[in-house]
DNA sequence: TAATTTGTTAATAAAGTGTTAACTGCGGTT
DNA sequence: AACCGCAGTTAACACTTTATTAACAAATTA
């Protein structure tokens, strides 16, 4: 298995060197979604929980310094890795390299980047929901709002307490929408082991997750028989 | 017999080149099949299921990474190995040097190429399909659709779930497509042991199996008596 | 034709799931 | 120290889904 559970963002509108660290940093067990440009980077954000975002500053559109700006309103702490071209100035990279933040200059090797992404997750470990994640404030869920640190799932004005645990598998959930989740998966990653009445206990919470979803039609827990559920969440047109 | 069981697809378009290769990994055991161009490759791809894929990067037409992309899309597992030459540009080469999957600058020795295969194989060893490892997404069967990890089997638009031995059947049917498969073979790979009984459930999957189909004819299952089955794909013109 | 193998459907047994409620342990209160 | 409230686990029970076994018909082989 050898699972990180990390999830990153790359952008980068370079397209072949888009596949190659995207397919590199997958061999290295990271989950990496990509964007091409800002405007699909921030639609990204703004759905999913990242651990991490290596972004590139030369993009189409809006550049890499305006796309960390309006990641940075919604999320104080995710770790920004930039990947400046040589002919930066000066300013802009000491700039850079004063805050959590770090920059790479093109050409790098992936060492260099796996490197730093590694110190980065490693130091940015620290927080209240266990697991692995950091700490985004507010994540749409269908017609929802989960907001991971308050403990809390908002609809249409009101909203519902969560316990600690509910709010962690809704997190690994919505960090995996629309995909099948294999019991044994979900209870490694979320209670951090796995026997027969975890399995049970991971059965008895589905259960209340699908209760409080259920004013949502577009969101369903559906089960795989043997296998282990997936949470769909159907954007409505 | 020494049968390796693992089955690679090679796409290279200089033919004497693409020869020489599939020989030397045929003598060492490996099912082959090839393509000459990202187009062919492609479309194998999409109904066969493979172990390991050899990719040269400089293709008429479609180029390497282009393939690749697609074959991650739908395939997030599989290695490949790129067939590089020397032109590449620095920071793509130091890009993919890393990660699992791996180059090979032209000229090579067929050394090399069999050493970085066994290393891969090993690896990424074939796993059942709970165990989610190498799953294809979407695997083309005749006019059907199969989502391995999905647990279905769809046609005309509309899908029909499977269980999970079902699945596994059809899975083991679709990587060796128009190949005589002994029960005792059958029975070992998807079922992991033989007995009387166990020849009887499949032959009642078997049967399941050919209804499910039913509705290609070029899609035929069958039986060699007192052998075992033959899956058949005809490819209709 | 007799024996064996296979095709098919149905019956049975086994395993997995959904749900509610009772239990357990723990931190905070009185 | 006894009590409370709460989150998470375990228990209980009904129910669903799946795989295996049984039963019998049909086909094949010797």
């Amino acid at each position: 298995m050898a699972e990180s559970e990390y999830k990153l963002l790359l952008v980068e509108d370079d397209e072949a060197l888009r596949f190659i660290v995207k397919d590199n940093l997958e061999q290295n067990n990271y989950l990496v979604e990509v964007a091409e440009n800002g405007e699909i980077a921030l639609e990204l954000f703004n759905s999913n929980i990242y651990d991490l975002i290596v972004l590139d500053v030369m993009l189409p559109k809006i550049d890499g310094f305006e796309v960390a700006r309006t990641i940075r309103q919604k999320n104080e702490q995710v770790p920004i890795i930039f990947l400046t071209a040589r002919s930066m100035t000066e300013d802009k990279i000491t700039a850079l390299t004063l805050g959590a933040d770090d920059y790479i200059p093109k050409p790098f090797s992936m060492e260099e980047l796996l490197l730093k992404i590694k110190i980065f997750l490693k130091r940015s470990q620290t927080h209240p929901l266990a697991g692995s994640s950091n700490l985004t404030k507010l994540i749409s869920i269908g017609k929802f709002q989960f907001h991971p640190e308050e403990l809390t799932l908002s609809f249409n004005g009101s909203s519902r307490n969560l316990t600690l645990k509910e709010a962690e598998l809704i997190r690994f959930f919505a960090k995996h929408p629309n995909k099948v989740l294999s019991r044994n998966e979900i209870l490694e990653k979320v209670w951090g082991s796995n026997d027969y009445f975890l399995g049970r206990s991971l059965d008895v919470f589905i259960s209340r997750l699908r209760k409080y979803f259920s004013q949502d039609s577009n969101i369903k827990i559906t089960n795989l028989h043997g296998i282990g559920f997936r949470f769909s969440i159907k954007n409505e047109k």
